[in-house]
RNA sequence: GCGCCCGUAGCUCAGUUGGAUAGAGCAUCGGACUUCUAAUCCGAGGGUCAGGGGUUCGAAUCCCUUCGGGCGUGCCA
């Protein structure tokens, strides 16, 4: 990447101006190589000269000047280089570094702007992990976007990446959710049974009750009510999981490892976890509870594992199965979740140092809850009610693109305002058809070419790209490296589609300006090779983001 | 009360972890198709970066504080 080899040659030039006793260094601070906001400033441009005007003493610019003449012959990489303002070095990239770019993507095609900052770490992201009682909700739709975005970005940048869903299929909600269909189940039947208070009221339990009745009637009332509830539980968790499988693969979203809480319950692993526990001296009885000691980790509560009833909570489960991911041997386990959930952060990183790892081996990133709305209006919700507004319906009404574009272009950081109206719209408004035109565009001009007899032979002169419009959508191309590497180091998407609408941007400026198929083959050439360049990024871009590239539209 | 997130143009948001004159999109107004896709492009207006203090060569960014919004603060998950 070119800014390495920035970092690298300013890096030097300080190391030989402290050797020549130029500059009264100790050390030298790393660098910072920047794109700066203005175009007249230059391509990069370093502060390095202000950071060490204090350290010696000396005014910035001329340490900048002392940099300057330490840089030795760079008439190969650069057309020039400035020191400008208070003392930043402005570096003016020559052509000949941006067009070594275009055949970089020629030769690396997807896998340009791929990285190996991860090589040799394993990584696993645990995202979605719903209850499976009943079908998932637009914040689900969020986190499976953004956990299936990660995923990709971390592999892209050489981690070895698993996706694991943890499936809460123990405990009450599950009872619960069993006995809403019992009780329609019985309803359906004509018996007169009130519907339990806190049971789940969506319409889709009436359709799990009614597909029981057409497959074996009212074969089930005459079996004792627990048993009638316990029967359903399965069947209709079975039926749930389907669906969210379902819907999931509607969204482009594949697991490697779906967990089952249930299990962990099944072989003793949350008891023994909580054994292990108390032989470190973490656990202790108190009030006919048992208590896990959070406020040895700086928590200001400890918190219950195994409730007065002799119920496990579903934390002490949540202990046994981050045990068995740890135990895994991931270098780093991800979990994103909801904001309702970021209360129970600091007692979950207290517990895996309870198991004896360090606390950052758990990463969780929180991700702010969505708000529906279209035309600008609220949607009403109510789970009470079970009205609302399921994933699937919103994938159905605006499709997986721009589901998956809506849901990745703000900050996790930030609650996300979801305009369903705006996200369906096939107009200017739009920015996933934005992107995907640029795409589609390329290729109609692919085509187009094509049947015109441009063809990409071996040498294409691309000195002949001189234009900015030519020069600024090479410069957007040589950023995606930064951008996806920058990605997967801050564990932040938003910064994908921001780069994807300026890469479509700088696309569509040099559309309007430069004429592709020509009088002079040369040059149509040339152009032809960057707009295959740039095809090839903004399908790189996209498949980051699970956004298909169309051909056509 | 305490903790976390947010507060930047009329609206929705970026802002590369402290850099140069704070940027996009939408909306508004004005322009550009006989030539490869006008789902596009160009131009204009629009700002007390919520308020106040501080740290330093330099702050939207870091610290303190006030205000406003969201979420959390269970022997729920």
């Amino acid at each position: 990447m070119i800014k390495d080899k920035l970092e690298q040659l300013v890096q030097q030039a300080i190391g030989a101006a402290k050797a020549e006793g130029k500059l009264p260094l100790l050390e030298i601070p790393p660098v910072v190589l920047e794109h700066p906001k203005e175009k007249a400033h230059g391509d990069w441009a370093t502060n390095a000269a202000l950071v060490l005007a204090g350290n010696v003493k000396m005014p910035p610019r001329a340490v900048a000047q002392i940099i300057v003449d330490s840089f030795g012959n760079t008439a190969t990489y650069f057309d020039k280089i400035e020191i400008a303002g208070p003392g930043f070095i402005n570096f003016y990239l020559s052509n000949r570094w941006l067009y070594d770019v275009l055949s970089q993507i020629r030769e690396q095609g997807e896998k340009y702007g791929h990285s190996t900052i991860g090589a040799g770490q394993k990584v696993q992201v645990e995202f979605v992990s719903a209850n499976p009682v009943g079908p998932m909700h637009i914040g689900h739709g969020r986190w499976a976007a953004v956990g299936d975005t990660l995923a990709n970005v971390l592999s892209a940048n050489g981690y070895t990446v698993q996706r694991e869903f943890y499936i809460n299929d123990y405990g009450n909600q599950m009872n619960i959710f069993a006995k809403s269909v019992a009780v329609r189940y019985a309803q359906l039947l004509g018996r007169d049974v009130p519907f339990p208070e806190e049971g789940y009221r969506g319409e889709y339990i009436k359709d799990i009750a009614r597909e029981i009745i057409a497959e074996d009637n009212d074969k089930y009332m005459s079996v004792s009510e627990q048993d009638r509830e316990a029967i359903f539980k399965e069947r209709a968790y079975m039926q749930v999981l389907d669906h969210i499988k379902h819907t999931l693969a509607n969204m482009g979203v594949v697991f490697d490892f779906w967990f089952s809480e249930r299990v962990l319950h099944e072989l003793s692993t949350v008891t023994k976890t909580i054994e292990e526990l108390r032989e470190h001296g973490y656990v202790y009885d108190s009030e006919g509870a048992v208590w896990f000691k959070a406020t040895e980790f700086g928590e200001d509560k400890d918190r219950v594992l195994i409730r007065a009833n002799g119920e496990p909570t579903y934390f002490a489960a949540d202990i046994a199965y981050h045990k068995n991911k740890l135990e895994r041997g991931f270098d780093k386990i991800i979990n994103i979740w909801g904001a309702d959930h970021h209360g129970y952060i600091g007692r979950m990183k207290a517990a895996v140092q309870a198991l004896g790892y360090p606390a950052d081996r758990l990463e969780i990133i929180i991700g702010q809850l969505v708000n529906l709305l279209r035309g600008g209006e609220p949607v009403r919700m109510s789970k009470r009610t079970g009205e609302m507004v399921t994933l699937d319906e919103l994938l159905e009404e605006v499709g997986k693109d721009a589901a998956r574009f809506f849901f990745l272009m703000r900050s996790t950081d930030s609650q996300l305002d979801f305009d369903i109206r705006l996200a369906k719209e096939q107009s200017n408004e739009n920015p996933v058809y934005y992107v995907q035109y640029a795409h589609a565009r390329i290729s109609s001009i692919v085509r187009f070419a094509e049947a015109e007899g441009v063809s990409l032979h071996e040498d294409v002169k691309y000195s002949l790209l001189k234009t900015e419009p030519e020069l600024d959508l090479i410069r957007k191309l040589a950023e995606w490296p930064e951008v996806l590497e920058r990605a997967a180091r801050q564990r932040a998407l938003h910064p994908l589609t921001v780069y994807s609408q300026e890469l479509a941007a700088a696309f569509h400026f040099f559309y309007t300006k430069c004429r592709v198929v020509g009088e002079d083959k040369d040059l149509s050439t040339a152009r032809m090779s960057l707009c295959e360049a740039t095809k090839t990024v903004l399908r790189n871009a996209l498949g980051m983001l699970g956004v298909t590239a169309p051909e056509r539209m």
